[in-house]
DNA sequence: CATGAATGAGCGTTCATTCAT
DNA sequence: TATGAATGAACGCTCATTCAT
């Protein structure tokens, strides 16, 4: 990520930086990273060429911006609500219904998180994965909390269902934006999981 | 897919048109579809460029029969195992761990259809979910006759349940590849994912 | 080249325009003509990219304008020393002297000449040759007061030498900016090539 | 450099090599390295744009070889026609005709030595130089031969001298190409070089 | 069938120049 | 005058595809 100078930037500078990478949300979802052309970019953000890279180092500087930028957001909105929450039954239901009204909110972002994130090298994965680490550990957390206090069963491994748990989201989630089914709303899907996933985990399930 | 002629090849195609299969399917796996290079397979195959194009009409038909190929070499053998069973939940058993023991034992497979599917257009996507249907279908006809003989929740619905299942099973065979953190036996892993889900589909979960 | 304005100037522009072919000279010496980039040369001068726009019509000009001023001065200075001086021998080392020495002085002057002023195209060349004709003209009009004078021979033809005697100081002097080898003193060095050239070219060499 | 495999090559190959080589001494002569294309150069070539990545390995290396292959031909030319020789004031003499000749024979090649060789960064430089010192270096060690064998004067210095004769040379067929001015032949100009600088250096004069 | 040299369309990126402030 | 963000034309290079041998 670059920026261009910071003395009187105020406004101008950052809307031109979001601009970008919305418009590149947009055509990386429409696209694929590869597919995708940075004229396609400059066309949807409204700018020329070259001025993506006034705040772009390079395409895949762009890429992970986009990633980096969005997936704060849903980590940070996501992390601030559970604060407010003791019951791991409750946390679990928060963070599948936060995941999924996020990604039902910002198709493009889904396609960019789900599909263009597991392209490129190793290198990058692993970047991609220390950064998304932080966001799925949550669940790993909640399931944790949920074994200490005696309601998750402690024959689970947390980071095998965490990965089972983000694995069912994704690939649900997916669906939406591929619309290849009839699908279901955020609230049925999320009920749907949460009961699936909660009876799987519980202790003593009582639904 | 082409094939060149018939006139005497015998076994010399077949055994060419495989080891271009074999050999991109471990390319793609290694750089991805868009980064692999077409000289890349040719070598792999020890084959010279153009001699690919007797046997695929472009870049992105060789996907798709990598793909193919390889997917329904797992759907038969899935397929097979299944008809000499009729327990909804043995069904299931043998799927998760069908799936998982195929997707760790062609690593490169693995890769290929976790990320190099999810690339390209919606176009190819329909394609490959239209194949790719018939196999995770076999999840969602499981559960309806789970249903339909009253040991699976008739209030979970087959198709979001058969997603789930399928992005638990590829998310936790993800880890196999990327190799991020310690890693579980397939064993290990489709006795956690059973259970969990299992218990999670189940009316009357007792294990 | 360009002038902003008359206005109020006084001083203030004066010093823009001579820090930017200061700069310039800098710039085009280190990283060559077309290596050397607007900005490089806006940073050096301590002025924003446009401001260089206010002085001079393109990056050529530029060129123009730093080998113009700069051999204007070297020129200026050595037909005032030369005008005080009648014998082509001690003309000659004069000549010989101020050049070598200009060009110790104003390394990176010495660079533009030799190195950037044989880019481009044809139509610039001759616009240089006949800027810098002057100033080697010199060399010819020296030679032929020595013919003249029944000092040097007649034989030589005055432009061959001019450009014979250019060269060879050219060369020798490219020496201490690229310091390749040992380099010797400008005293040293002028001595050796007036020696040669002047046993070369005298009548009745008595050295 | 490159070569696209060596099969069968025989003929085909090298005579690519070679045109585009011929075309990039020509193009690059005419206008100069940077404002040069490679669509310039592959145009004269009579080639595709991608053909010349099949022997060349970027544009840069183009110039390169331009320069180690031709300016080897005249090396060896010359060091061969020298091996014949043990006069001193011959050698210099073979070795003034012979630079000239080749200048002259090939414009594009004097151009491309002279003008395009003085670009770029130090390190080219330095490689240049290296190459270039070995031709070059012929004329220092004629003039050693000469000090030992008591006809040049012993106070000259060989290195710079080497560097005043083959500056003196290069600027005085430079004219030919930029046609400036009126121009003398190859024989003359030799003439009027050799004997002012062999008076120049000689000993005890006689001529 | 097999080869691999040749092709050329296409794209990421740079940078001289402009212009609104 | 001065600024520097914005522009967009231009080019080096890649690589899927073709085709003469």
């Amino acid at each position: 990520m670059k920026s261009p100078g910071f003395r009187g930037q105020g406004m101008k500078a950052e809307n031109k930086h979001a601009k970008i990478i919305v418009a590149a949300t947009k055509v990386f979802a429409k696209k694929g990273f590869f597919t995708a052309r940075i004229s396609d970019i400059a066309k949807e953000a409204k700018v020329a060429d070259g001025t993506i890279y006034l705040y772009f180092n390079n395409k895949y500087d762009i890429l992970l911006s986009v990633f980096e930028e969005e997936v704060k957001k849903i980590a940070e909105n996501t992390a601030q609500l559970l604060s407010l929450e003791t019951d791991p039954r409750r946390m679990l239901e928060i963070f599948i219904i936060q995941h999924l009204i996020a990604m039902k909110k910002n198709k493009n972002l889904a396609e960019v998180i789900q599909i263009e994130l597991r392209q490129t090298n190793k290198v990058i994965k692993d970047y991609r994965d220390n950064k998304f680490s932080e966001y799925t550990g949550i669940i790993a957390d909640i399931i944790r909390r949920g074994q200490s206090l005696g309601i998750y069963r402690s024959d689970i491994q947390p980071d095998l269902a965490k990965r089972a748990l983000f694995g069912a989201l994704d690939e649900v989630s997916r669906v939406w934006n591929a619309s290849l089914e009839t699908h279901y709303t955020v609230d049925e899907t999320a009920n749907q999981i949460l009961s699936m996933f909660l009876s799987g985990i519980q202790l003593n399930p009582e639904n």
